[in-house]
DNA sequence: GTTCCTAGGAACACAAAGGTAACTATTGCG
DNA sequence: CGCAATAGTTACCTTTGTGTTCCTAGGAAC
């Protein structure tokens, strides 16, 4: 199979947003980005469970690189490095909620009780 | 890390459609069901650039699992079998447009002569 | 008679994803 | 002095994901 370019990809505005937003924990950092505004990285850390602190600057590099983060580093001791969305990153959030939605009504369907 | 079960995830909708959700093709058959409706499983093999027929086996069993897809067979010489999505799959179409919609947005904010 | 078509299943192997532990530099606190 | 705290980085190892190949049944087309 051979690799996507992003050419590739321009054509179909769904699987260029998948490409960017593939990954476990993408769209879960996002989440809380989304929610909570700007955070440092250990709130991020404590803020996504399960994640381990190489996958989160992992995904943090990628979603930086793609403009969807911005990281504002501080000089100071301890080191303080704040994360947040940019324009683009924050339009992300209807995607976020949508999938909340669905969870829902996921939810309500699977267990009927609960709406 | 402990396994989360359906019970901790129940918490939080957002999380909880990402459990059933998440993996690199389950949107994108989701998107191609959604779009084209039934599809027997060649047409969706064809239709989902890069999968291969073990992945969309593996992944179309657990959508069906988890009630998000229907499957029927007709016993028939060479098989047939049709997916579609049930009702709770079908409610997935906003996430998928929404995805869609950001697609757009994104390729617009690299690329501004797109748009 | 030979070959093609479908909807997978089984076994095998490799690549990618992800986890864990150790390490850094500097300041503040007790 | 000794320890905690932050924001990572690196090396090493395990787990999971995914691809590849081979296989089936029975009618249809050649």
């Amino acid at each position: 199979m051979a690799q996507k370019s992003f050419e590739d990809y321009m054509e179909c505005p769904f699987h260029l947003a998948m490409s960017v937003l593939e990954g476990r924990w993408k769209f879960a950092i996002l989440y809380v980005l989304s929610a909570r505004g700007t955070l440092r990285f250990k709130e991020l850390e404590r803020s996504v469970p399960g994640i381990s602190t190489r996958m989160l600057t992992k995904e943090l590099k990628h979603l930086e690189s793609h403009g969807i983060v911005r990281r504002v580093p501080y000089a100071t001791v301890p080191p303080k490095v704040e994360y947040s969305l940019t324009d683009i990153g924050i339009s992300v959030s209807p995607v976020i909620d949508e999938i909340s939605k669905w969870g829902e009504q996921y939810l309500a369907s699977v267990d009927p009780s609960t709406s």
